[in-house]
DNA sequence: CGATTCACG
DNA sequence: ACGTACGTGAATCGG
């Protein structure tokens, strides 16, 4: 057995000392890590270069120490914790027990105090003491056989104090650093010093007489000067002082030598607190063996035939997939647990299995799922119709917060603290790579994700409740998953004809136009590629440059445009670009979609992914279909009722954003505004330039619609300028004049960002939450941006929460009504149906109804509508 | 696989 | 002084 080595950690001067180097990171949960995460570079490095065989963390306890019975103001004037950095420390404490280091605070005593008593000890003991500290006061314990590591930026880097380097240094031992304290004082602890004194003549004092004690005896001696005088008014003080800077190495302290050794660290919780913190390249790093981690057992069954009497009332069920294309893919099979019984059944013996089926049909028979839209689409295209959705794992947790990434169960349930689900990728593979098990660990499996389900529900549950948001989960993102799941399984019609008409048509023009580019330029290039366009554009042909990128020249839209009249080529790119587009995306992407069986399209709506609470829209996306240009818009021609005589009814809401901004900040002359109908860009110009409505004219209304976005965006002058062109002191100008115009949105604004500042989120009319942990960032981009989302998310996200609710309730109205009409898509803010010829005057009737009164708010909500034979003709 | 561009609200 | 409008998805290029 070596020679012990003791390693003591003063914890909260490194606490301190990370949380000021380092910008103030955050993990996805809006949980503040900087200070931690220094903290863990630091211990990983310190560690793994000293190998200790014993350490200790101190920590200071509570407020007041033995050093306030002789000086009340110890301390004092000190700057209170800033709350980003008192969070962390229960990450820290965590963090140190993952690690399994002893942490010790002790009543009275500061964490100096406990170090100092234990060096003195272990140096007793003959063991080699490493003290590692923020704080340069540690420094007077140095002796021989204690080294005190102070961290200088960064956290890693360490400068190491002997007594041999503090002679080099300051010309002084160890032990006058006290004395040098107790001239020059310390404005952080608030200790005094002598007026006047500062380090460098405290050195030269201390060199000639030693110490403050025997300065003081020899002091008459001293030629008279302001100096002398100084020192001999502040005698008391400089005694004091001297008291107060003198680490106490008899502190009365309950722990032993003996209970220090470091084992090392528990990998396991290690890496689990690592997680928690999103500390990812720690974890790659990290040499530990992440797969190999014990994972419970887990009793289960593969099974050939389910019996009713294996079905109970409430059962977590996960259906196993292919890949995330459920609409197409091949299915697995089944897991099912109650706790107690877990079982797995191929989807081949499911769909023999008529007792599964009727289970699955069971309104009464409540399962517990994860992604319940994908099992409903899945199950929809065997004939079965999924009921008795109770629990949604992949909606709860997107509830609880929208940051969570990932919608596979191994994620989600490692951010709930469960861990005993394998990822996908482990078990499959990736890539070229992917296979599908044999069907014992495919059954594992699948069992598992079932059972991680049913452990996770009670938990979600209790935090939605805890959140205030149940009511969000349960009565609107739950039987909306069902909605949309019958959206996508029913599909919209697409008339492939239509589009390779219109194809053959743009590759006529497609064709011409790179003749003529490349005719322009003089030789063939790639116009796809950004880069060969910039050569040609701005070395070439000498255009100059408006605006560059991280990887070259800019040629984004908006800066051709600039350059229309610089070259006749510009123009040429921008109409094939603009062709280009349609033509790949719009014509070649969409054929690819159509499902031959029923000449349909069915994307999969993106329930549990926007930060915002809106849906998304994938393969194919449906949500950006052309209609701001009218050769893309005819695309729309393309999407046609699926039965014959059937309409397209397309209804949405009039300027939904700004109507939920009005409410939300109930500014008077917004409310008013909308309460009496008139145009609200038209009366904004009013209001911003101080004319009548006959007076506004269109560049006015153009302006003022532009800056009625920015305000729901959060304005900032930079981006009103670029979108209407001006200066941005222009733009400031504008913002300036609305803020006056409308006191009630600076207001909402200004609230808004500080109660983001102080709770760390935002919420929505309905409680939906999103969490910017970016908020007090002292990095003004990130800052800012975070701002700028704390006054778009409650709009944005609000006007959300109202679209699904009417979804819901027009969902209902269908159903009560007895109408065949069916809803088939959501764009953010408008719900397309088909119908049959003769239910469009109910529709007329009843969409606007629903729509406009599904929540009710301070201002009317407007529903404008239209309909025809194709989606371009409801227009 | 990141960057760029462009389609939508 | 800092350098941006908010939220998405798909196609393409090129390392």
């Amino acid at each position: 057995m070596g020679k012990d080595k003791l390693l003591l950690l003063d914890g909260n001067s490194l606490a301190y000392r990370a949380f000021f180097a380092l910008p103030l990171l955050a993990n996805d949960s809006g949980i503040h890590t900087n200070a931690v995460y220094g903290f863990t570079t630091m211990l990983q490095k310190i560690v793994e270069e000293e190998k200790p065989t014993k350490m200790l963390v101190a920590f200071d306890a509570g407020k007041t120490t033995f050093r306030h019975e002789s000086y009340g103001e110890y301390k004092g004037g000190r700057q209170k914790t800033p709350p980003e950095l008192s969070e962390q420390f229960p990450y820290i404490r965590k963090l140190i027990d993952a690690y399994q280091i002893k942490r010790y605070e002790k009543e009275l005593y500061e964490a100096d105090d406990i170090i100092g008593t234990l060096a003195k000890q272990a140096a007793n003991e003959q063991m080699d003491v490493i003290i590692v500290s923020g704080d340069k006061d540690l420094t007077q314990l140095a002796t021989d056989q204690v080294t005190v590591y102070i961290t200088r930026k960064g956290m890693t880097d360490i400068e190491k104090y002997t007594p041999a380097h503090i002679e080099e240094k300051y010309g002084l031992s160890p032990l006058q650093i006290i004395d040098m304290k107790g001239l020059m004082g310390d404005a952080s602890d608030n200790i005094p010093g002598v007026p006047g004194v500062g380090e460098k003549t405290a050195i030269k004092l201390l060199k000639e007489y030693g110490s403050v004690e025997a300065l003081y005896e020899q002091i008459e001696e001293m030629k008279k000067s302001k100096m002398k005088e100084k020192l001999v008014d502040n005698e008391e003080q400089a005694k004091l002082s001297k008291q107060l800077a003198t680490i106490f190495t008899e502190a009365p302290i309950d722990i032993t030598l003996e209970d220090l050794n470091y084992p090392g660290p528990n990998e396991e919780e290690l890496l689990n607190v690592w997680q928690e913190l999103s500390f990812k390249s720690l974890i790659e790093k990290s040499d530990f063996q992440v797969e190999e981690k014990e994972t419970a057992e887990l009793d289960f069954n593969i099974v050939q035939e389910v019996t009713e009497d294996m079905l109970k009332d409430v059962m977590a069920v996960h259906v196993e997939i292919e890949n995330e294309h459920y609409h197409s893919c091949r299915v697995l099979g089944f897991g099912f647990t109650n706790g107690e019984e877990t079982f797995y059944l191929s989807f081949e013996a499911m769909q023999q299995n008529e007792a599964v089926k009727n289970w699955l049909e069971d309104e009464t028979k409540k399962k517990y799922m994860s992604d319940s839209k994908a099992a409903q689409a899945i199950l929809n295209r065997v004939g079965v119709t999924l009921r008795g959705v109770e629990f949604d794992m992949l909606l709860a947790a997107y509830i609880v917060n929208p940051a969570i990434s990932g919608d596979d169960i191994a994620t989600i349930s490692k951010e709930f603290g469960y861990s005993d689900v394998q990822a996908n990728e482990t078990i499959y593979g990736k890539g070229a790579k992917w296979t599908v098990p044999e069907e014992t660990v495919l059954g594992e499996h699948v069992s598992r994700k079932a059972y991680a389900i049913w452990s996770l529900q009670p938990i979600l549950e209790e935090k939605l409740r805890e959140n205030e948001q149940f009511e969000l989960y349960y009565d609107l993102e739950l039987p909306l998953a069902s909605i949309l799941g019958s959206m996508e399984s029913k599909g919209i019609k697409v008339d492939i004809p239509t589009l390779e008409n219109m194809g053959a048509d743009l590759e006529k023009k497609i064709a011409a136009l790179e003749t003529e580019i490349y005719d322009l330029a003089g030789e063939e290039f790639n116009i796809n590629s950004p880069k060969q366009l910039g050569v040609i554009l701005f070395e070439k042909l000498a255009l100059p440059v408006v605006k560059k990128t991280k990887t070259g020249y800019s040629t984004a839209a908006d800066v051709l445009e600039k350059l229309q009249s610089e070259h006749k080529i510009v123009q040429f790119i921008l109409d094939y670009r603009q062709l280009a587009k349609l033509q790949s995306t719009y014509i070649e992407g969409l054929i690819k979609e159509v499902h031959c069986e029923d000449s349909k399209v069915h994307t999969r709506f993106q329930q549990a992914l926007t930060s915002t609470g809106r849906l998304s829209s994938t393969d194919p996306n449906l949500q950006n279909i052309p209609i701001r240009l009218e050769e893309g818009r005819k695309i729309r021609q393309a999407f046609v009722p699926s039965e014959e005589g059937w309409i397209l009814f397309a209804a949405d809401y009039s300027q939904i954003e700004l109507r939920v901004l009005a409410h939300m900040s109930n500014d008077e002359n917004l409310v008013d505004a909308f309460n009496k109908g008139m145009d609200i860009h038209t009366r904004t110009a009013m209001d911003v330039f101080h004319v009548s409505e006959e007076d506004v004219t269109s560049n006015m209304r153009r302006a003022a619609k532009a800056v009625n976005f920015g305000i729901v965006y959060g304005i900032s002058d930079y981006g009103l300028s670029q979108s209407l062109n001006i200066t941005r002191k222009e733009a400031a100008d504008f913002i300036e004049k609305y803020l006056q115009s409308f006191p009630g949105v600076k207001e909402y604004m200004d609230t808004i960002v500080q109660e983001a500042k102080l709770k760390g989120y935002v919420t929505t009319i309905l409680n939906r939450r999103r969490y910017l942990p970016d908020i007090t960032s002292r990095n003004f981009n990130l800052r800012s941006f975070a701002e700028r989302t704390a006054m778009n998310t409650p709009i944005q996200g609000s006007a959300a929460d109202i679209i699904k609710k009417a979804m819901i309730d027009m969902d209902a109205r269908l159903k009560e009504e007895g109408l065949k009409s069916k809803l088939l898509l959501q764009v953010h803010d408008e719900l397309i149906f088909e119908a049959p010829q003769e239910e469009i005057e109910i529709l007329e009737r009843i969409v606007p109804e629903v729509m406009e009164h599904a929540i009710e708010l301070a201002v009317p909500l407007k529903v404008d509508f239209n309909y025809g034979q194709t989606w371009y003709d409801a227009k």
